[in-house]
DNA sequence: CAGTATATGTCATGTTAGCTAACATGTCAA
DNA sequence: TTGACATGTTAGCTAACATGACATATACTG
């Protein structure tokens, strides 16, 4: 695909940025504060938009105007680049379990019922023993 | 899978939710109210939870210790059952060469130059023609 | 060079998200 | 029935987010 270098090339300036984009000089500056957007430079020091970041910016204003905030768009992103990330630590069944009926147990002692009597045993015997 | 079932067996009650996940029963019935939880009830209507319910909320509170807003994590949940969603109006090329095109020609007539014309005839010129 | 556009930094601000506290009422297992 | 636990609701706090608004300095372009 040769339209690719096309797209990440640094040609648009400030100017037609905010007018393609409806965002203001600060916003722009903004996101990119944030790393949201990483605009080049020209020697000047001044910033340099590619497609890409149109496209970004444009994606950028649709999320904050849904609610979803600066950390949540960095997410969001990141969860794009890498769809197989975000390892959140789940509980595992064995752990789980383990606790629950830790928590049964103590329950039982102090005479209090915090867990489902009917539910637990279902869970606890019910298909497969372990 | 056999284990599934259990998964997502509601069997937990708000007390021990609590002391397993760290949070109030407020934020708990907070993030209920925001749709990011369905725990079931009793007849009483006391929430049940199950371990999925559990696992969402760790990811939950971890997102909002890194700063994601309720919003954002609404989005990134349904970005991960529906990972080809989150269609974006990309700017197609034939549609923002033709805007880019206009703007250099405005910017010409008014003796402005809002473009890097060095650039700007790479852009247009190089590579395949249209 | 003159004039406009941009950079960067700081101060200020409105809004609201997420939460706590507090209540009165209702539920549950023994 | 009892006493711990949950519930929905209301009211209010607080901190921070995203921007606006300036001021000053530097960069462009004709």
């Amino acid at each position: 695909m040769e339209k690719q270098w096309r797209r990440s090339m640094p040609i648009l300036s400030m100017n037609i940025v905010m007018q393609l984009t409806g965002l203001t000089a600060r916003q722009i500056r903004y996101y990119e504060e944030n790393e949201l957007i990483f605009p080049s430079r020209t020697e000047g020091k001044q910033r340099m938009f590619s497609l890409d970041d149109i496209d970004t910016l444009l994606e950028i204003k649709d999320l904050l105007a849904s609610g979803v905030n600066i950390a949540g768009i960095k997410q969001i992103f990141e969860m794009k680049k890498q769809p197989a990330a975000t390892s959140v630590h789940k509980i595992s069944d064995v752990e789980l379990r383990s606790i629950v009926k830790e928590e049964l147990k103590k329950s039982q002692l102090n005479q209090r019922v915090s867990l489902r009597q009917g539910d637990l045993s279902r869970f606890f015997n019910n298909g497969k023993s372990y």
